[in-house]
DNA sequence: CAGAATCCGATATGATACTG
DNA sequence: CAGTATCATATCGGATTCTG
């Protein structure tokens, strides 16, 4: 039994405790997940993010820039004027992940329909319950 | 302003309220993608995805599995014998979704290298906090 | 503007015990 | 075996306030 998993990866996400969790826990997330969609279209600053990520806090774009840059996926970029003026951007890293990312989520998002249909089924099946 | 998004896609996950939110949320969560992901080699049995799924609790799997049935992603065949036996497999859409979680899923275990070298560097450049 | 700090309720999760 | 029910808690997340 060595540290790799049956793909040859030496972090494997199912077992806990793996440090590839934390990551993707990060990347999948309610919030990490759109933040890193909003900036795959361009680099945005900390307000701009805040109106296109609808719904999130202040607190929770704060600590959600700060693991996706602490994990290399975001670089943020401070310039030193006032008022103050900070640009986040993805990495190449985060770029390849996002890529990734955007394809899962386009996909879910194209077959809503048939989600949308398969809940109404598992609904009526057991009497609104 | 119309329902579809500059995607052409009816629903919009940047918007809260919006339903491929949620199932995004089942397939991605801690719990929802480990599950799609066991069950991506095989179909496999309530016991057998508990141990498979390092950490998940009675709750939390039989949770998750129902989130993920509901949705469609997932199917839930149940044997009339006793003690009983229930088989759990992946939907053709499950499958779809499942694999491009699991590129996802490979893709940031295979770099994981670099995300903890990121980790380290930007740990350091803030004096361990 | 860009955030940090704090308070506090909502939710997620875990441990345990129980049922068919 | 395959769950459900209950309880305690940890973490999440939002609103507010404050600072450079």
């Amino acid at each position: 039994m060595d540290t790799t998993d049956r793909f040859g990866l030496a972090y494997d996400v199912f077992s806990r405790n793996c440090p590839s969790r934390g990551t993707l826990e990060h990347v999948t997330g309610r919030w990490g997940a759109l933040t890193l969609g909003a900036l795959s279209e361009s680099s945005l600053r900390f307000n701009e993010l805040r109106r296109r990520v609808d719904g999130v806090s202040e607190k929770m774009l704060s600590q959600t820039l700060h693991a996706l840059e602490r994990d290399g996926l975001v670089h943020r970029e401070a310039q030193p004027t006032n008022p103050p003026r900070v640009d986040y951007e993805l990495t190449p890293l985060g770029r390849e992940v996002t890529g990734r990312l955007l394809d899962l989520i386009h996909f879910v998002q194209g077959r809503m329909d048939d989600v949308l249909a398969a809940r109404e089924r598992y609904d009526t099946a057991r009497g609104g319950r």
